[in-house]
DNA sequence: TATCCGAGACGCGGCGTCTCGTATAAACAG
DNA sequence: CTGTTTATACGAGACGCCGCGTCTCGGATA
């Protein structure tokens, strides 16, 4: 997926240097990309610190030095699978529209990537792992969160929407009925969504 | 379900012969309490097959014997702790009241009882477990889905709201905005949110 | 010499399966 | 009506497996 998706799940180690008593730039790498392959192919259950280590031909004790838990080193490698400035397009003077562009982007992602998966995983963790609830309240979804929330501040900036909409909550909207289908029916996360979606959170807010 | 299974699809003519003793109401309820009262104290990732079992002073083999995995137990639970028929309220003309009342009373159970830990438990499982998957598609939400689809149903009939309301829509949205308030503020599921959601809701589905 | 790395041993605990012994309740025989 | 037979539910717990998080090692490197 991300790198050598070759031989299978027990695929030879790659050749990798590391660096000396400096960090390694590529176990770093290696282990965050093997964390996405075993997601893609086995599920988020399956991606687990041993098997992660294993894949990437590292050793536990170096995923242990890195990262703090399992939900924090997956975390990460959603913010490299769904960096804020993909979702974001060229603003137009047509919010709904925009909005409905940088669903459609994500949608796009969760369909191509393991994104969507590390995140309902992520989701199921943050019972149990403070981590990962803080991850989930703050970290994670907030590119998506910027990329619906900017072209809407702007349209009521410029007058295009009322100064009464409500953008606080017609991006909550957005938000969760994305967690919802996510969680639901992952495989119909299409541009029909992204559109239906898009319209409801313009009536939301109180376009017009 | 409740009962030892019969025959089955077969229609051998043989006549089987005895019986052993019944399935015990009593295990079967203690299994589901002490169940949900580790959900309570400890949280959902404490409660373990295992956890149950001991708590409950059962045997493993007794809890495997009639719930194929802790997320169907689990659902199961949850389905006692939140009967659909506890929702609903005395139907009025107006169906935004209704639908405020159903989610307050949504809202007063997650906050009296462990079912909203379990949910989200449950769906943290989803992605790994199938039966918990199904779970949440068809069977547990279904409860509260019926409680809100029902009074818009009632009152587009009925004229108060006009026949292009979008009722599937604004169900949609009403359940994705309590899972995604759950599942990153938990604490925050109060009448003020119910009363938001509804105002939402309404709005979605095309109110006047 | 200090630090990163791969490797893997450790004790712990849950998984799901399996096997005991015991208690029970229907089916059957007398 | 009265045993006897037979199948099952039950508590208890042993089993092999696996991942957890911690802990050493030896080797490599700046």
């Amino acid at each position: 997926m991300t790198e050598t998706a070759d031989t299978g799940p027990e695929a030879a180690p790659p050749p990798r240097r590391f660096t000396g008593p400096k960090r390694s730039a590529d176990v770093h790498d290696a282990i965050l990309a093997a964390a996405t392959d075993i997601v893609a192919e086995q599920g988020y259950a399956a991606a687990s610190i041993e098997a992660i280590a294993r894949r990437a031909g590292a050793g536990k004790q170096t995923v242990y030095r890195w990262w703090p838990s399992r939900a924090a080193l997956l975390a990460e490698a959603y913010r490299r699978l769904v960096p804020p400035e993909r979702l974001l397009g060229v603003p137009s003077d047509d919010p709904a529209a925009d909005i409905e562009v940088a669903i459609g982007r994500l949608m796009r992602i969760y369909n191509r990537t393991p994104a969507g998966r590390i995140l309902t995983g992520l989701a199921a963790s943050a019972s149990s792992d403070p981590a990962a609830a803080e991850a989930l309240r703050s970290g994670i979804m907030f590119g998506d969160d910027r990329a619906f929330a900017l072209p809407l501040r702007t349209a009521v900036a410029d007058g295009v929407l009322p100064p009464g909409f409500d953008v606080d909550a017609a991006v909550e909207t957005a938000v969760a009925l994305i967690w919802h289908r996510l969680l639901t029916a992952p495989d119909s996360l299409d541009g029909t969504f992204a559109r239906s979606v898009a319209r409801r959170v313009m009536t939301v807010g109180g376009k017009r």
